[in-house]
DNA sequence: GGATTTTAGGTTTTT
DNA sequence: CCTAAAATCC
């Protein structure tokens, strides 16, 4: 018997030990969770359990790769366990059955922009007013119809005469006929209908059972009940389920992740075997203690308590900011001195609520050159020169992929326009042949005689860049469609800032071909595919190079820094304005549960941040601090403000915090008089808009382009801009902003 | 059909 | 504030 369990402490090594029936793990933060899952399968393994039979289910790509890593280093064979997200996990089983649902194997993956798209067609085409539907709304009902593992049939038997379930039920409907039509599959689906066979098959069902004798799933807390489902079909024969999760870090409810699956898991599996893990290795004492005094407002929770012999380590550092240029300020001050003493810029991470919240930030720490890596945002493979690409690649793998031929066609500009298309649709649908097909029976096609030359031209590029595509490399490939198409010429050809930086983007594109090509077992255009649609931003991170790390909070679970900076502590931003609105707690609790885990991710020094005023969606708001702020206990923060008159940090008196956040809850409006007068010069020199000189008084008489002439009813300041409302005598109201359209005082 | 201008609308988090 | 789509012009 190896060492393995040495250095482990006694919950833990009873963790690696339960091997047989259910268990479940629960794994506070920091409390060495994938270290002892690592273990676990080794230990597995040396107990004769060949390491074909165990399956691991991760909730990133990147988790996945890591554990992958330590697996194959600590026992011989470990390549050989089935480790990877359940979204890959279920491509994978799908490329094997998925035609038994009469979908081919060379199914496209559609991405959450592919499926709206989509829906948009849907929705037109079914003459339904996209004001009441949006397509994205629509687009998240369905996503969590499917998270609940109701099929469009069973929805829509449930509707009834509700107007609205309706039509989504009608939009579901037909949205799941054109993915197949398009022999294409969402996200959602990839589990749904693995799901979907298991049930129906159960030969099927049962080869895997076999197959997966032993499974483990990581952050159990965050699954959804199609998931649910998934694991409990699978680990029905042998029982052998162990699942591994923390309640408190459960923050994934918008995306149908369902608590209670945690929650009730000795209830779901009989004989469910419990072990707590409760040290935590990662943070301070007083880190700890105030993650704990956050979350313990949190009801309905599975009892436990972290603790650490880590010592108490330093104060939290709490800084209440005049306004969110003031806020960076300090925070890159802060980095600055640490670096200046012997500090990596790698030390620190700046966490945040929602993506916005990292542009400031992110000019502050450029001003200062302080490197920064920025995760999320608008993601890499959703831009769009990156999408188009993807679109063509897609399109020579699945010629059915309607969606994305639509992408593409015009792209760059070859003269098949939105009415050519429209006819080919037409067309298409009515003779029951996939968009691609259509094109070669143009002729056929009376009214699009004129376009008969430029369809042609663009069926030779693609059947050209097929045949291309199957001996090239994936590298090779893009070059062939970035030049083959014009598209690299027309961008080049462009030579504005913006088109340079969507080259570089195309370029980073490449780059990221050569990288699969050099790590992937099997590099083909399938894999590279499955790759770009199931790789989430943060897979990427490394902790090699010495920058700032910047990213949501919920990009951040799982990951630990030595610094972390929580910014944005305000109420309407965390916990977030709708969070607020939601009559039930479970919303705001979600919150809660967030800040537990943005403070857990602190293992030495912890920054809270917040503002008095903030510059949010083109307006400056003043914003109470947190409601969070109130749970933190007071001897565990040192407190900070800006003392307006020198423009110099003070240490402050709590109190003074506390009693403003206290009171203004009862009275917002007193709270925001005495923050505008406050500080006054600071606060102003940022409201006062600084581009636009606007010429106009109300009462005015001015002429617009579209309208005619109106009568100027109000000036309000918007940003840096000023929006104009206007009053026309034929249309009524109307609001314009004064540095964007041309209105003329006449 | 395509480019440009103007307006409307969203705004939490993401596999 | 931003982006995306609609409206308008060429």
């Amino acid at each position: 018997m190896s060492n393995l369990l040495n250095n482990l402490n006694p919950a833990q090594k009873e963790a690696v030990k339960t091997t047989e029936g259910p268990l479940l793990l629960l794994a506070g933060a920091g409390s060495g969770k994938t270290g002892v899952l690592t273990k676990r399968i080794a230990y597995l393994i040396e107990n004769g359990v060949r390491p074909f039979n165990i399956m691991a289910i991760t909730f990133t790509n990147k988790a996945a790769g890591e554990m992958k890593q330590r697996v194959a280093a600590a026992t011989p064979y470990g390549n050989d366990v089935w480790i990877s997200t359940f979204h890959s996990s279920c491509v994978r089983i799908l490329r094997r059955e998925i035609n038994i649902l009469g979908y081919e194997t060379h199914f496209s993956i559609y991405d959450a922009d592919d499926s709206q798209r989509l829906i948009k067609d849907i929705l037109k085409k079914l003459n339904i007013n996209e004001k009441n539907f949006s397509p994205k709304s629509i687009a998240n009902e369905i996503s969590s119809l499917k998270n609940n593992l109701i099929s469009a049939a069973s929805y829509k038997k449930t509707v009834e005469n509700d107007y609205r379930m309706k039509t989504i039920s009608n939009v579901y409907t037909k949205y799941q006929s054109y993915l197949k039509q398009n022999n294409a599959l969402d996200f959602d689906d990839l589990i749904f209908k693995t799901v979907q066979i298991f049930m129906q098959y159960p030969d099927i069902l049962e080869k895997y059972q076999e197959r997966f004798k032993y499974i483990l799933i990581d952050e159990y807390q965050d699954t959804n009940a199609c998931q649910y489902s998934l694991i409990r079909l699978l680990s029905a024969k042998y029982k052998n389920i162990c699942v591994v999760g923390d309640d408190d870090q459960s923050i994934y409810g918008f995306r149908g992740a369902d608590i209670r699956n945690i929650l009730n898991f000795e209830k779901d599996f009989t004989g469910a075997a419990i072990i707590k893990l409760e040290q935590n290795y990662r943070s301070t004492e007083t880190i700890l203690k105030a993650a704990n005094n956050v979350i313990k407002n949190n009801i309905g929770r599975k009892s436990k308590t972290l603790w650490t012999d880590k010592g108490k380590g330093e104060k939290i550092k709490f800084y209440r900011a005049n306004n969110d240029l003031d806020e960076t300020l300090f925070i890159a001050d802060e980095i600055k001195k640490a670096v200046e003493n012997g500090g990596k810029y790698s030390d620190f991470a700046i966490l945040y609520r929602n993506n916005s919240l990292s542009r400031t930030i992110e000019d502050r720490l450029v001003k200062n050159a302080i490197p920064y890596r920025l995760f999320g945002g608008v993601p890499f493979y959703s831009r769009k020169e990156i999408k188009d690409v993807l679109g063509y690649m897609k399109l020579l793998y699945n010629p059915y992929d309607n969606t994305n031929i639509q992408r593409i066609i015009n792209v760059p500009k070859r003269g098949i326009g939105a009415s050519t298309l429209d006819k080919l649709t037409a067309f298409a649908d009515e003779n029951n042949i996939s968009l691609y097909e259509s094109l070669f029976r143009i002729e056929e096609i009376t009214e699009l005689k004129t376009r008969t030359k430029k369809i042609n031209e663009f069926i030779n590029i693609i059947e050209e860049l097929k045949e291309f595509s199957k001996t090239s490399s994936i590298y090779d490939l893009i070059n062939e469609i970035l030049s083959k198409t014009g598209y690299i010429n027309e961008l080049q050809a462009e030579g504005t800032e913006e088109a340079n930086g969507r080259i570089e983007n195309l370029n980073e594109l490449l780059s990221k071909a050569i990288e699969f090509e050099n790590i992937s077992e099997e590099p083909s255009l399938s894999s590279f595919l499955e790759e770009v649609a199931l790789v989430a931003d943060i897979d990427n991170y490394s902790e090699d190079s010495d920058t700032v790390v910047l990213m949501t909070i919920h990009s951040s679970k799982g990951l630990e820094f030595p610094t972390v900076f929580l910014i944005g502590f305000e109420e309407g931003i965390f916990p977030s304005y709708r969070s607020t609105l939601d009559p039930s707690p479970s919303a705001v609790e979600e919150e809660r549960r967030l800040c537990y885990v943005a403070i857990t991710r602190a293992k030495e020094k912890l920054y809270i941040t917040c503002a008095k005023s903030r510059l949010q969606n083109g307006q400056y708001n003043s914003n109470l601090p947190s409601r969070f702020f109130d749970e933190l206990p007071m001897e565990l923060l040192e407190t900070y403000s800006l003392d307006t008159q020198t423009n110099k940090k003070h240490l402050s008196d709590f109190q003074e915090v506390k009693i403003i956040s206290g009171a203004a809850k009862t009275s917002s409006f007193k709270h925001h008089a005495e923050y505008s007068t406050k500080g006054a010069e600071n606060y102003n020199n940022t409201l006062a808009p600084k581009n636009v000189k606007i010429d106009f008084e109300i009462g005015d008489k001015i002429k617009q382009l579209k309208y005619g002439v109106g009568t100027v009813i109000d000036i309000m300041p918007a940003g840096a801009d000023f929006e104009i409302t206007v009053e026309f005598p034929s249309t009524g109201k109307k609001k314009f902003m004064a540095a964007l359209s041309k209105l003329q005082k006449i």
